[in-house]
DNA sequence: CTGAAAGCGCTTACAG
DNA sequence: CTGAAAGCGCTTACAG
């Protein structure tokens, strides 16, 4: 048998109180005497007590306060991506900052999401937030039923009544492949991702599309699945054909480094000299001096915060209508892109 | 007002039962007419009924019983190294695998453990696990006072009751300079970390340790604090002095390839032939076909393995005595170190 | 195997 | 401003 641990009733008893004015000493606006608050406190302090905060909820589950449990869940997937990784750590902190924890749930496809949600449901969170993958409509329904408001990060679902913050990746993608086509390049490739993955496929369309209006041709497509080798083994394949890219656009920054890696070290390529190369996210490692990688760059800060805004707001107003922010990625050119038409350019 | 949600008590009535036997339904060794279970199952399904994990550890405390809330406290810090983003990822399917929720907590210091520590068991955590940053002694007794479980990931601090699970830092770091010594260096910088990171400081121990037993004197002194940007300017100041190092060694991988960026990119420096480079960790930027940096490899899976197990084995049993496991470093040995004595040595 | 009841540690109307 | 009491949604002795 564990030792009990110590109550409110123990330090109602030690500052000669009930237990109800223990309660209001730690409820900011509870209408308590100042006098009294303190002396519970300073009974508290000496007893080591702090409310539990899981008792805390259940009482409050009653009244449909606004922060029931306290709790966030957030659904995190794809740390392959150090521009991921890194968010985690963001929005732990603007969690915090906001009062409240975070519940971390790692999924591995979308097709667990669901599940983990439910999991996560099971301990009253408060809202979700879900990076970079997706729910089902029926989770959605279901989220709302209960009303659990989610935000999805750095994804959207057409038609999906779900708030969600996500970079304008069609315009990053058309961004990008303007930048490639203005300077001149008529040989581009483009590594792309699977097909499952709207966020990588929108950045793709952006580009295909901007090419067709440019009518300049696709030169050739690549596959990877948003890891470095697979940019590695992407650059590869494109550099072994009989005629190369002179500019290559990758979907994302981690599988433009495979490229460039490739190329570079594998092949003996030079960057910009024999090939552009473009990214997109802007991880810390594009702007290494030896990267130096151009990039679409996402406002990730301003994102995480109006993420965890946009839920907070959204669990004080249940029934506001959901919210879907949409940003635009700006073009970071480093030196991995020819900058000017080059003569050649001129010859045709 | 909120709607109210569905509990046990809306399940019984649906099914025809009393609401303990729909809680014994939801608890695998409850004593209960599998044809009960089933009916109270079927009818939880219909409605949509799930056990409310709060409340249900909220009756479970009075008993003390092995999983009181589920939840176990993970302490984060350090989410500018990407060995330790991927390690939160690891981590939390490891916590999930063995039934529990990850609460995760980020800090920036050392000094905000303390307090997160104190918001966590708010939340009456089942145990926690400290990523990479340590507790005060006074935080470890309170811990134990209240029978909390705590283990130490990648740090440890001397004297203190509490599990952890480490590298041997000095061992590696001895590794790290014998590899450099026997191939015949004898210029070696060192690039260290700050004076407060016991981790960092046990690495450089090592190499310092070993330099002195092998008679070579210590070249020069950098220091970062963990960031490329740090490990780029160290690298900077290394090579614009008078007389250049022929080999060095950095505390960290980041900083390693800060240095091997600076130097092969803005000093026009080449790798391994100007100078030996090796790192710690072996991050996965580490075996990119630009970077193969030759490292000291950490166990790391095993290591987050065996964290867990000895926090799940401890809340077992909360009287056990703290363990303290030490893991070997592996030398990965790539091409940013000379491989055998170049010919000048032979001349010496 | 099953139900009635106490209790987990709080919060908050309710009545002073 | 304060205390007694009900209730949040469960689990589990206890008595059948």
């Amino acid at each position: 048998m564990r030792k009990r641990s110590i109550t409110s009733y123990d330090v109602a008893k030690a500052a000669g109180v009930s237990q109800s004015a223990v309660s209001r000493a730690f409820s900011p606006n509870a209408s308590i005497a100042k006098a009294t608050r303190e002396r519970v406190l300073e009974a508290a302090k000496e007893l080591g007590y702090q409310p539990n905060a899981i008792a805390r909820s259940m009482s409050s589950a009653r009244i449909g306060a606004q922060q029931k449990t306290g709790l966030i869940g957030v659904i995190f997937t794809r740390f392959e991506d150090p521009f991921f990784a890194r968010m985690v750590a963001d929005l732990s902190r603007s969690v915090q900052a906001c009062g409240w924890q975070m519940l971390l749930f790692t999924v591995d496809t979308h097709s667990e999401v669901d599940s983990a949600l439910n999991t996560l449901m099971q301990y009253k969170i408060d809202g979700a937030i879900i990076m970079s993958t997706i729910l089902s409509d029926q989770m959605a329904q279901t989220c709302r039923a209960r009303e659990i408001p989610v935000v999805l990060f750095n994804q959207s679902v057409e038609g999906l009544d779900v708030n969600s913050v996500q970079i304008d990746n069609r315009g990053g993608g058309r961004l990008a492949t303007e930048c490639l086509v203005e300077t001149g390049h008529d040989r581009i490739a483009v590594v792309g991702g699977e097909t499952g993955d709207a966020t990588l496929m929108a950045r793709e369309t952006g580009f295909v599309e901007y090419l067709l209006e440019a009518g300049v041709e696709l030169f050739i497509r690549e596959e990877g699945n948003f890891t470095f080798s697979s940019g590695r083994e992407a650059g590869l394949r494109l550099f072994s054909r009989r005629e190369s890219p002179d500019a290559v656009f990758c979907v994302s920054d981690v599988m433009a480094l495979g490229v460039l890696h490739a190329a570079r070290f594998e092949l003996g390529l030079q960057v910009p000299q024999d090939f552009s190369l473009l990214g997109f996210e802007d991880i810390p490692a594009a702007e290494w001096p030896g990267h130096s990688l151009s990039t679409i760059r996402q406002p990730t800060r301003r994102m995480i915060r109006d993420a965890v805004n946009i839920l907070v707001d959204n669990m004080q107003d249940l029934d506001s209508s959901p919210r879907r922010e949409r940003y635009k990625g700006t073009l970071i050119l480093r030196e991995s892109c020819r900058k000017r038409n080059l003569p050649e350019a001129t010859q045709r």
